[in-house]
DNA sequence: CCTAAGATG
DNA sequence: CATCGTAGG
């Protein structure tokens, strides 16, 4: 019943890049050699970030430039972000593989909102995308030929809705679409890129609806997806990202009282997060800042809620308990426009 | 079976304004004092152009700013353009009375690309506009109070569609809306407004369709507004002013060979027009340049159409023969952008 | 308030 | 290739 696809190229055609870990097609686990890859190693997480990671410490910053404030604006002055992250691991160990995730709200209009340099100057090793409301036919060719990168697109049969995809530096083992129910899988709301030593999911949880008119379908997600990533991670450690369109708790969302009966924080949602935490996942924002308030990865449109930080933290990584350790930091950059959300990034020491 | 109503301000109140002619209304046909007017009369087309029309020839130019060229711009530099007219009626008189018209294709759009900047610049005493594709509830502030003229609005049924206003800085002695046919009337394709020695409409001619799905729907039109505009001419002179959604003869678009089937280039439609010069009318442009080629008002956004000047002439000024001799020019203004249209501007003499 | 698709031109 | 309404969020 799962839909099980081999490792190809989804999009295009990709030209050599040094930086793309070849896999032959046909050795179905053999691993391609790899090159330019600092301490390369025979594990896929091995694509070590480049030290060209981080921002170059200019001293001379231009004065006249405005700090970036967190007002509703639609593109992103990336000169004063710092990409680089200086937290290690329990182990004391310094990141070297960065999985980021950006529910985008429309790719296209994205793109033109400075999305390519977000992901030059994230330069993760995997980047998931959500809500990429795009069919593949329609993909910008600035999108489906970025440097550096495999890719991976799931999009909706409803065109311009939905839609996810996934980018890894490192060719993955394997790579599925859906979750293996055919209702959920034609809206193109999750990839699972499968690596030596865990899977990477890239998803998009179905909105319960204004007045919760799809929150039954929602449910049935929850427990569909939740299958689906116990099955996983019988296998090896997954890494959940995305957005899961719940605020967990009170902390995560700006107005819990008046949003009780509100997408994205019934209790019925809240219980989904819930169930995976019970179940051997780390909310590693919440585990890394238990008490931070006021941080959050989506802002209404509506009513200036952005300029106001009037939001909700939607978008997660949950992450297999045995890579808990692996956590060096959990970044929410809420300094970055483009989207409605912000851009999340997950900083990892895998040994 | 003529929907006739009395002179209101469809929309909102107006401040006292100096500009506009006040009519009490009750007083049918009544003049309220006229203020403010060059050479007050006691006719309704006395409100003659003030000297502020047309650009002070200020002898330093900005060397720097590029010529406006046929390029497909969505906005308009007014500073190099000429509004005054020079030219003079058959009897040697100057213009004393304005009148444009311009298809806005979305008064919403149109008003963020400098449409504001043209009302002031043109002057006219009467402006038409068509396609408005608004509702009255949404019509802009900023639209609803310009300054100077009394605004009158046929909007669609059909939200967004369609729709025409009409503007002047004259109030007339009357206002009809549409043609006297259900069907078409709730379109908002016409306005009517009566002044003391003419009539003058703003129109917006059924589009034919692509592949034709809707000529006879527009042939229909056709009859039913030639017999309109008959019965108003035997009361008196006619000033047509709009978007005919026709070229009339080969030299009226620039691919009259490729187009002969299609919508603006039938022999149905291009007869409808003949009719009109056949009935005792003039079109104003042709019979002022009747060889002058390349000479367009609508140039479709596709294909880069207007910068290479591929486009139709499908707005006219039609108005009763026995005002041909007030004519002093016609205008084609192909280098103000906001639409896929441009305006056009007829000059009288009134006396 | 945003995005995107669909209808219309 | 623009405008608009609508669905979806």
């Amino acid at each position: 019943r799962q839909k099980k696809q081999k490792v190809t190229e989804v999009v295009g055609d990709q030209e050599e890049d040094e930086e793309v870990e070849k896999e032959k097609p046909g050795t179905k686990r053999g691993r391609g050699k790899q090159t330019n890859l600092k301490e390369a190693s025979d594990s896929d997480e091995s694509a070590v970030s480049k030290p060209k990671r981080g921002r170059k410490k200019e001293d001379e910053v231009e004065k006249t430039k405005p700090k970036p404030t967190l007002m509703n604006k639609t593109d992103t002055d990336y000169s004063n972000i710092e990409f680089s992250c200086t937290k290690t691991s329990k182990d004391g160990d310094e990141a070297n593989y960065v999985v980021s995730s950006w529910n985008v709200d429309g790719l296209r209009a994205w793109l033109k909102k400075s999305g390519l340099t977000y992901i030059q100057a994230e330069n993760a090793d995997v980047l998931c995308l959500q809500e990429t409301k795009c069919s593949q036919e329609k993909l910008p060719e600035e999108i489906t030929t970025v440097d550096g990168y495999k890719k991976y697109w799931a999009s909706s049969k409803k065109d311009g809705y939905a839609g996810v995809a996934l980018f890894s530096k490192v060719m993955p083992i394997d790579v599925k679409y859906g979750i293996g129910n055919e209702d959920h899988d034609e809206e193109g709301r999750c990839i699972t890129a499968e690596f030596k030593k865990f899977f990477v999911i890239s998803v998009y949880v179905p909105n319960a609806g204004r007045k919760l008119v799809t929150l039954s379908k929602r449910l049935e997600w929850n427990d569909l997806f939740m299958k689906f990533v116990q099955d996983l991670d019988k296998i090896k450690p997954v890494i959940i990202c995305g957005d899961m369109n719940v605020a967990h708790s009170e902390i995560d969302l700006s107005n819990p009282k008046t949003n009780k009966r509100n997408a994205g924080f019934t209790q019925e949602e809240r219980d989904g997060m819930s169930d995976f935490l019970d179940c051997g996942f780390v909310d590693t924002y919440r585990k890394l800042y238990p008490d931070k308030e006021n941080m959050y990865t989506f802002w209404s449109y509506m009513n200036n809620a952005r300029s106001k930080n009037v939001g909700w933290r939607l978008d997660y990584f949950l992450i297999s308990e045995r890579l808990a350790n692996s956590v060096c930091d959990n970044v929410i950059r809420n300094t970055i426009y483009g989207s409605d959300h912000c851009p999340i990034t997950l900083f990892l020491n895998i040994k």
